[in-house]
DNA sequence: ACCCTCATGTGATCTTATAACATTAACGGC
DNA sequence: GCCGTTAATGTTATAAGATCACATGAGGGT
C-alpha cells in the first residue's frame, strides 16, 4: 500500500498510490494486523469501525467523512456523522488512520502497529495520498521547539505536489 | 512577534507568542514591511486586505475566518464569509499570512518577504502559535519524495504541545 | 438478573468554506 | 478624458465538515 521509498516496479496502472502492488492482498494483511493489535490491546474493533478502516484500506486513498459515511450506508449501517466520526476517532486515536488536514480527509495507516509520527505526500491532481516514514521531521522542528522551551506532542507533516503518475500524464 | 528561536527575555507577560515584545512596533513593521512588498510586486493592498492583516497582526493568533469577519464588521467592511475568505487568499498566496490547518486558523507571517516554507508550533491550551524557520522539514520529505518521484510544491509542518507559558502555569 | 460501561442510532445544530452573480473601482490604450 | 478590460467587492445562497445532546442497545463482571 503506497509504500514510499523505492522505484515504481510495473508501470501497468499504478493506480491509487505510486506504486502497483497486490491490493487485495496489502488489504487483508492490514486488517488482520489491526485486528490482532486490538486483542492485544483489549480494543473492540466492532463491525463499523471494522468497515471503515476496510473501506479505506481498499479505497486506498483520503476520504472525506461524508464520503466514508454514504459507503458506510450503502453496507447497512447507520448513516448519521457521529457514526462515521466515532469510528475514525477510534480509529485515529490508536493509529489506525490518520487525518489529513489538508483535505480534511482520511487515510488508513500504511504501516500500523510501528510507533511513528507519519509524513504525507499529497498529489493536488489526483489527491493519491503516500505515506512515508519520517522520524526526521519530528526532529526538524524539535530544535527550534527545544530553544523555546515548548513541548512537542505530536506533529503533522504535509507536502503537496504532484505524484509520479500524473506528472507521466502531463508529459504525454 | 513570537520569534521563535531564543529564550524568553522577560518573565513579565509573555502575554500572546511564546515572548514578550514590543507588540505596537513589531505590528506597524510587519504592516510597512508588507506594504513595501506589494508595490515591488505590483500588488493591490487594499483596504479589506490591509485591515485582515493588521487584525491578526494585532491579535497576534491564530484567528479563524469567521473570528476575522466578525472583526470586518466591526470595523464596517463587508460581513458575508467571502469578504474575509477572499482578503485571507490574497495574504495567503503572498505569503503573509499562513493557514495552520489544525485549527482551521490563520496567522500573520511572522517573517513576510523572507522566502520559506513554514513549521508552526501549536500550543493546545492557550492556541499560542510560533513560526519556526524551517528549512529541515521539506527535506526531511524531500528524500523520500526524490525516492518515488513526486514532486513537492508546498509543504505544512505543524507541532501541537504545550507552550512554556502554559506549562509554567500548570506547574503551579 | 442486575448494573455499569461503552458503543451505536438519530436529530439538530454549529462551524468552515465555496459557488454564483451583480456591482463597483482601478488601469491601460487611445 | 473616455472606454473597454480586468480585478476587487458586496451579497445571497448553499455546500461541506464536525459536534452536541439524548435515547437505545450490546457486553462484561458480579
Amino acid at each position: 500500500m503506497t509504500s514510499s521509498v523505492s522505484q515504481p516496479q510495473s508501470e501497468k496502472e499504478r493506480p491509487l498510490g505510486f506504486q502497483e502492488h497486490d491490493h487485495a492482498r496489502c488489504v487483508d494483511q492490514a486488517l488482520s494486523a489491526v485486528e490482532e493489535r486490538c486483542v492485544e490491546a483489549g480494543l473492540r474493533f466492532t463491525p463499523v469501525r471494522r468497515k471503515v478502516l476496510e473501506l479505506l484500506l481498499h479505497e486506498h486513498r483520503a476520504l472525506g467523512a461524508y464520503a466514508i459515511l454514504d459507503l458506510l450506508r450503502d453496507a447497512g449501517f447507520g448513516s448519521q456523522p457521529p457514526v462515521a466520526y466515532r469510528a475514525l476517532d477510534f480509529l485515529l486515536e490508536n493509529g489506525f488512520v490518520h487525518k489529513i488536514e489538508r483535505l480534511n480527509a482520511f487515510v488508513a495507516c500504511t504501516h500500523p502497529g510501528e510507533s511513528h509520527s507519519p509524513a504525507f505526500m499529497i498529489c493536488r491532481l489526483c489527491d493519491a495520498v503516500a505515506e512515508a516514514h519520517s522520524t526526521q521531521a519530528k526532529s526538524a522542528l524539535g530544535e527550534a521547539a527545544q530553544a523555546t522551551g515548548f513541548q512537542i506532542e505530536r506533529t503533522s507533516v504535509e507536502a503537496e505536489g504532484v505524484c509520479p503518475t500524473c506528472a507521466d500524464k502531463a508529459d504525454t
